[in-house]
DNA sequence: TGAGTATGTTCAG
DNA sequence: TGAACCTACTCAT
């Protein structure tokens, strides 16, 4: 489930796990293996995320840039290693874990410079201490675009998908078609913070957890396993007001609200 | 066995 | 705007 908060949980897992130490690096499948070969039995020396992008930094010019796409996902499994299974594009085996990489739509080995362009073409990360809310407000404030375009705009914010974003909207009861010049600075400022503290909440568990504390002893009948307000929740009743979630398509994604909690303007 | 689904992104038309 | 792509899992036939 790769939103922000899943990779830089995976880039915390990976320091504990590998930085330090000289780690095998390969390619079972094969279609990163020339790459795996130039950073095998190197040290790793730092894991960054930076939106849903992960960084592996092995020295001047060698980090493995990954992104998960729609459904990679790293293992994390204690060694002895098995033999891969399925199709894993790369596997890390440290002293007391491995790590194997499936799916990702991005798996390559790429300079510095490579890593400067793409943090300059990512908007700010919630996740991240350098995080300056100011600069995606300056954006939001301007644009005519929907709160629904602009929240999961990778170079607005990095990190936020389609929970978090349809999770967002319901918390703080925006239309997602409302325009971003059309926001309030002050309910910027609280919808800022409750991001950065979703996020958070979302690296520590490993999965996306939306309901506030008053909604969620009913849900464990209601919402099935999933402990969010609207997010595929198509039909079902809102658990705040019990209006069925609606659904449409959003600029080719799934977008789910309330239309009682979030009404239009 | 095959269809359908997915939290993402890029490219072609 | 739609298709393509990377993969695994669920459900129907």
């Amino acid at each position: 489930m790769p939103e922000g908060h899943t990779l830089h949980r995976l880039a915390r897992t990976h320091h504990r796990r590998f930085v330090g130490t000289a780690v095998a690096v390969s390619s079972p499948q094969g279609r990163f293996a020339t790459s795996a070969e130039i950073v095998d039995g190197r040290v790793l020396e730092r894991a960054e995320a930076h939106g849903k992008h992960l960084f592996h930094h092995y020295g001047p010019d060698l980090v493995v840039h990954v992104h998960l796409g729609l459904y990679g996902a790293f293992g994390d499994v204690a060694v002895p290693v098995d033999p891969p299974r399925g199709q894993v594009r790369m596997r890390i085996v440290g002293a007391t874990h491995y790590a194997d990489l499936r799916g990702p739509i991005t798996c390559e080995l790429i300079t510095d410079h490579e890593v400067d362009v793409v943090h300059a073409r990512l908007g700010v990360d919630p996740l991240r201490a350098d995080a300056d809310p100011d600069r995606a407000w300056t954006r939001i404030s301007r644009s005519r675009a929907p709160l629904a375009t602009l929240l999961m705009d990778q170079t607005v914010i990095a990190g936020v998908g389609n929970v978090y974003r349809t999770e967002m909207l319901f918390r703080h009861g925006l239309d997602p078609l409302l325009p971003g010049r059309a926001l309030a600075r002050e309910r910027w400022d609280v919808l800022w913070a409750d991001l950065v503290e979703l996020l958070r909440d979302g690296v520590r568990r490993g999965s996306i957890e939306t309901l506030r504390k008053e909604h969620d002893p009913g849900l464990l009948a209601d919402a099935g396993t999933r402990r969010v307000y609207a997010y595929r929740r198509t039909g079902l009743p809102c658990l705040v007001c019990g209006t069925p979630i609606a659904h449409d398509k959003h600029l080719a994604r799934n977008l789910f609200w309330c239309p009682t909690c979030q009404p239009a303007a």
